[in-house]
DNA sequence: CCTTTATGGTATGACATCATACCATCTGGA
DNA sequence: TCCAGATGGTATGATGTCATACCATAAAGG
C-alpha cells in the first residue's frame, strides 16, 4: 500500500492551487466587490446573450441553488438582469447589462496584469496541454457526479 | 481585446474542476463524515509524525484560522491530537492517532476506486506533466499571495 | 533586564457552496 | 382533458474558508 506523497496527489494539489488562486484573485479584485466566481459568470454571460440559471450552473460546475444566490448578488449590483422565459415560464433567463459589460472590461484589464505572474515559467504549449487534460478531468467528474446524483 | 473562451480560461477551468471534485468526493466519503480537505490533512499527518498548525496550513494552502477549525473537527473525532510545544509553548503540535491511521487506510481504499473513474483517458505521462505544471502554478500563486498579504 | 516586534494560535463575522426539501410549470400518455 | 412525472427555480440550514482583530509567547536590541 505505497501511498502517494500528498504533495503530488493530483486531487489535493488541485484543491490547494484553487484555494490559493481564489485568495489571490479575491484580494486583487476587492475593489470591484466581486468574487472570482461572479466574474466567471459575468464573462460567460458576456459571450452568449442569455442563459438560463440551470445552463449557467452547468457551465460553472455549481448547483442550481448556489447559482441562484450568485445571480442574486450580481443582479443586486445591476450587472445582470433576469427575465422569465416567454415560452417556458419556469425559466429565468439571465443576461448581462451594460454596467456588467463595463465591469468585465475593467476586470479583464486587471486580469491581464495578474496573468503575467500567474503563468510565469509555464510555456504556451504547457498551458494548452493543461487545459486539455483539465477538460477530460471535468468530463470524468461530471460522469461520476450524475452517476450518484439522482435526487436533486 | 480578444477575450478568452471562458471554457478554456485556465483559472475558471481549475475552479470548476475543483468544485466538481469536492462534490463527488464528499458524496462518496459521506459515510466517513470527512471532507476532502480533512482527508488531505490526515494524509499529510500520516507521513510526518507531527506538524504545527502553521506548517499544516502552508501545506494545505489555507489560512491559520481555517486550519484551526479543520483540526478542531478531526480532534473531535479522535483522529488527531494536539500537544503544546515543549520548547516553544506557542506551538500546537498536531499528530495523527491510531484511529486516524485506520481511517486513512480505509479512505485510501475508497480513493483507489474513485481514482479509476477520475483518471480515465489520461495517461501516466500526462498526469506527471499535470502535477509538474500545477506545482509551478502553486509557486507562482504563493509568491503573489505573500506579495500583498503583509497583515495577517 | 525590559521593551518592542515577530510569530503561533484563536475568536468573530461574513460569504460561498452544499444537500435537501419544496413549489411552479411544462410535457407525455391514459 | 387531465394526471403523473420531469424539470427550473427558490428556501433553508449546515459547513468550510476568508479577513480581520486579538491574545500569548518568543526573540532581539537597547
Amino acid at each position: 500500500m505505497k501511498r502517494q506523497d500528498p504533495n503530488r496527489q493530483l486531487e489535493f494539489l488541485l484543491s490547494e492551487v484553487v484555494r490559493l488562486q481564489h485568495r489571490v484573485y479575491n484580494q486583487r479584485f476587492r475593489a470591484t466587490g466581486l468574487q472570482q466566481t461572479q466574474v466567471a459568470a459575468l464573462i460567460h454571460l458576456d459571450r452568449v446573450e442569455q442563459l438560463s440559471q440551470t445552463d449557467l450552473a452547468a457551465r460553472l460546475g455549481m448547483r442550481k441553488a448556489a447559482t441562484g444566490t450568485l445571480i442574486d448578488g450580481l443582479e443586486g449590483k445591476g450587472l445582470v438582469e433576469r427575465r422569465r422565459g416567454r415560452e417556458d415560464r419556469r425559466l429565468q433567463l439571465v443576461s448581462i447589462t451594460d454596467a456588467g459589460r463595463d465591469v468585465v472590461e475593467r476586470v479583464d484589464e486587471m486580469a491581464e496584469g495578474l496573468a503575467t505572474g500567474y503563468r510565469r515559467g509555464i510555456s504556451r504549449d504547457e498551458r494548452v496541454q493543461l487545459v486539455s487534460i483539465l477538460q477530460r478531468l471535468r468530463e470524468n467528474l461530471r460522469r461520476m457526479d450524475v452517476a450518484s446524483a439522482e435526487p436533486d
